[in-house]
RNA sequence: CGCGGGGUGGAGCAGCCUGGUAGCUCGUUGGGCUCAUAACCCAAAGGUCGUCGGUUCAAAUCCGGCCCCCGCAA
């Protein structure tokens, strides 16, 4: 079939080297612009188009989805299906009925949980113990096209979002080309979501990477999972933003307020939550690399009853 | 030219403003103590202070260029 690939971060990649090696022909790649990125405004491309420049394929980079110039580019690939793993722009209907065999979305969650632009992060802050890829038709709305291919993929009790992705992106691209298989084989049955199970995953913003202490110290430390290593769980300490890297929960009693400091060994800060303890394990102070805290110890002071929060004390 | 922070023995930092002997915590090595230890005690090794140039009797420290790293913002 001919097929034209949408996709843009690291974790479309699979999906689209998949496709490669599948025997169908990828005719053209849309992804996002090149946009400047960064501290010096340097222009980056997508790790999608990165592949594309290696492998000579054509690759389009609408700024606006209706564009009319661009769907008339669209239109000449003359795809049969058009194959969307994170590409991140809402399809416009004339896109989605476009290509005579429709479109295809791969989608890291088990619909219909977790529709949205973050379900792998979710998936973990949420506390899940597995989760997974679902190949669908898109429709127009978020993520509720009908259902075609889906499986499972385990979260290990130590997962953050950084590690868990490129194990399910690798699973999308699989999917994705057995999905096209069937589809060509025409025995796919496409199974409608139910809505009433659907739950959502918002796209992250930076605020939901502050830590509440007043949580208990399991949900804490799903979130560190989940917002590592974007966009990060902060937290303040001394006015100075620190990103928790890894943390673990405590066994002990919490008995302090919650955010206090209530133990600093060599190696070890031990802080109070609304049910139990943090161990911060990995930190990353500002205007600094990620450490251990071992190290930031080594050249730093920490006195026990210290408060961290969740907020920035300056300002007001 | 988006804003800002930083590059000092293997690690994390202080020293820089108020130029003139290289400091702290940890690690490493050797020794000691101990039933034992990631604990404690003693000793040692290890640094062109990112780089190039300037000012000066003298630069980690003051001035300028360059390289690299990081936070914010996008």
């Amino acid at each position: 079939m001919r097929i034209v690939f949408m996709g843009t971060p690291d974790f479309a990649v699979p999906s689209l080297e998949a496709l490669l090696t599948s025997g169908h022909e990828v005719v053209g790649v849309v992804t996002q612009p090149d946009r400047p990125k960064g501290r010096g405004q340097e222009v980056v491309f997508s790790p999608v188009k990165v592949v594309c420049r290696r492998e000579g394929i054509p690759v389009l980079q609408p700024l606006k989805m209706k564009d009319p110039a661009f769907l008339d580019a669209l239109r000449q690939w003359q795809p049969d299906v058009i194959a969307v793993t994170a590409y991140g722009r809402i399809l416009p209907p004339a896109i989605l009925t476009m290509p005579p065999r429709g479109c295809i979305n791969v989608h890291g969650s088990l619909l219909p949980k977790y529709r949205g632009a973050a379900p792998v992060q979710w998936a973990i802050i949420r506390g899940e113990r597995d989760t997974g890829i679902t190949t669908m038709f898109m429709a127009e709305g978020m993520d509720t096209g009908d259902m075609l291919l889906q499986e499972k993929v385990e979260i290990l009790p130590d997962d953050t979002a950084g590690a868990l992705a490129p194990r399910l992106a690798e699973v999308g691209g699989r999917l994705l080309v057995e999905t096209l298989r069937r589809l060509e084989a025409g025995t796919l049955t496409p199974q409608p979501q139910d809505d009433a199970q659907a739950t959502m995953a918002p796209l992250l913003k930076k605020e939901d990477g502050v830590v509440d202490w007043t949580l208990p110290a399991a949900e804490i430390a799903n979130r560190v999972r989940g917002l590592s290593p974007w966009p990060g769980a902060y937290t303040y300490v001394n006015g100075e933003r620190w990103v928790l890297c890894r943390v673990a929960v405590g066994q002990e009693v919490s008995g302090a307020a919650p955010g206090t400091v209530m133990k600093v060994t060599k190696d070890r800060v031990e802080v109070g939550t609304g049910a139990g303890t943090i161990q911060l394990l990995d930190i990353q102070p500002s205007n600094s690399r990620r450490m251990t805290m071992a190290q930031y110890l080594a050249g730093h002071q920490l006195d026990q009853g210290l408060k961290l929060q969740g907020i920035p004390p300056a300002h007001n």
